[in-house]
DNA sequence: CTGTCTTTTCAGAAATAACTGAAATCACGG
DNA sequence: CCGTGATTTCAGTTATTTCTGAAAAGACAG
């Protein structure tokens, strides 16, 4: 199967990109062929337009499912199962986001709250014991940030991310209308955009 | 050197989960250990600690340093270079996200300009170029929130993500007052401010 | 059940990444 | 300069990951 130099370039980039992303080279070009592919793929379409493995492709696709970043659809008529990525790219994000979270964030996470809960601290561990429970304090407080974005409707939330930095005024305002936990300190000032 | 329960299980949790991070088993541990440590260390501290080879600290702390995550320091009346990370944990976030970014998303974001930019599109091509440039938009957007944010100073930035959710409320109240509602799709053209 | 088509598994090969020790380079006091 | 100690480089080794082909397992029509 014959690529067009749009789609190679657009999977070889992918492919290459992969191993930064936490996944391999050939999982990278699944997600790229099947994300500009109009209609879903089976396994051997895959192996045709990448020329990898049938085994390769089969992993690959487990890996992606694992990901829920690619779905499994059944063509009429057709015994082979065949791929497509999900429709919404802001729904990809999403899941994508969550995904990684679980993998790099959550175990850590974990770990910190164990560790804080360690009985046999010396006193010359005080000090690391502190950074640890900074460490723990910051990663909640983005990860409850991300599980409030992730509740908003799709709308809601591009509408939050447009506004960017202005959401700010809400913050700091006169009025200051939400007088939620704000410490203002030294050195402060009313950085308008 | 021995190291505390505490910090040894911190370290070797760092080391396990480099490989999550993009990055290895030793400058996860390096890393760690500067972390919890209370004065800056040399490479010879590195190698005791973490049993690794000399020439293994080297490059880890080069890689560490081409992150901006940890700095040289010099200790008066010795001449071993010395280092610690950054002393303020979201000037870390700032820096890892920035950096990973950098790595991870702008390569990508230049590619798919470039591809949009492909003067010999085919017509079996048109949907397949529209994907991209869903995509571009999508992280055009959140590039762009990413450098409003940054621009914040720490305490403002706090203070947005402690928000969270309930920020909504002032783009979609009864009057909605910003009116930035719609949500994308396919064919949309960017229309940021 | 049997035969055919499809997918998965898995042991080993190939490719990549990480790590080491030795040698080279660098920095600086004398 | 020279000598000493610190750091970096790099070729070779080890460890890990990725990929393949062959075999096993699964699914379904007849």
């Amino acid at each position: 199967m014959a690529l067009s130099h749009l789609r190679q370039e657009f999977i070889l980039h992918f492919g290459e990109m992969g191993s930064r992303w936490g996944i391999n080279r050939t999982v990278g070009q699944i997600y790229a062929l099947l994300y500009l592919s109009e209609r879903p793929l089976c396994a051997d379409d895959i192996v045709a337009a990448l020329g990898v493995s049938r085994s390769n492709v089969s992993m690959g696709l487990k890996e992606l499912q694992g990901w829920n970043l690619v779905l499994l659809r059944h063509i009429p008529g057709d015994r082979r199962d065949h791929f497509t990525t999900l429709d919404d790219l802001w729904q990809m994000l999403r899941t994508l986001v969550a995904e990684r979270r679980k993998r790099e964030i959550d175990p850590t996470l974990t770990k910190l709250r164990d560790l804080e809960l360690l009985a046999d601290t010396a006193p010359e561990d005080a000090v690391a014991r502190a950074r640890i429970t900074e460490m723990r304090e910051l990663i909640e407080l983005l990860t409850g940030w991300h599980d409030d974005m992730a509740r908003l409707e799709t709308e809601r939330l591009v509408a939050l991310l447009k506004m960017g930095a202005r959401l700010q005024k809400f913050i700091s305002g006169p009025a200051d209308v939400l007088s939620l936990g704000r410490v203002r300190q030294k050195g402060d000032t009313d950085g308008r955009a």
